[in-house]
DNA sequence: TCGTTAAATTGTAATATATAGATAATAAGA
DNA sequence: TCTTATTATCTATATATTACAATTTAACGA
């Protein structure tokens, strides 16, 4: 692979953590996976903005949900977004 | 600290991290130090535009530089931002 | 002081990202 | 089927980022 690339790969993993909404998704996934209703409530933003980080995030492959009746459950798939984001928090 | 403020902060971190040129300046500064010129010649970009990416990893208290002479010498100063490039980059 | 080298800053156009309201899709239950 | 709950998508707009050329600043030696 050529060394740009690589780099640009590597890039679009933090890209899709850097953001505080997102960031604080994957967090808080982290800990218990949970619907996108009860993140709404949390972060009291509207469904639609949510929604569209959850998008990003699950286009970066960073999280992915399934899906149970009419609710999703979101949780982190990505383990190097996981070691990134538990080193990054802890303190 | 208010919760969102937390996650901003963190977020600013990556933020400066995730671009493709800024991620290859912290990497390689991990190895060796250099300065803006060496980069430069490695990374085929014009020297302003290394120079601003500089400024901003500089901005977010990634990187410092000393000056010798006419010459300035980055290196990483933030832990970090060693220890989550390191454990992107690793594999 | 001039000229040279190295690096920083500034101006700006192109591109990308973020946000929110409106609307659509999906699933379940009455 | 109609309604409700939950999530996704579309669209418009505002804001931020990026790249580069041109210019400026800083340090040095002749």
């Amino acid at each position: 692979m050529k060394v740009e690339s690589k780099y640009a790969k590597k890039a679009e993993l933090l890209k899709a953590l850097a953001h505080p909404t997102r960031l604080c998704i994957v967090h808080g996934l982290m800990e218990n996976e949970c619907n996108v209703n009860k993140i709404t409530g949390c972060l009291e933003m509207p469904q639609s903005t949510i929604s569209q980080q959850l998008a990003i995030l699950r286009s970066k492959g960073v999280i992915e949900g399934r899906r149970t009746g009419t609710e999703v459950c979101y949780s982190v798939s990505n383990k190097k977004a996981r070691e990134i984001v538990s080193l990054l928090m802890n303190d």
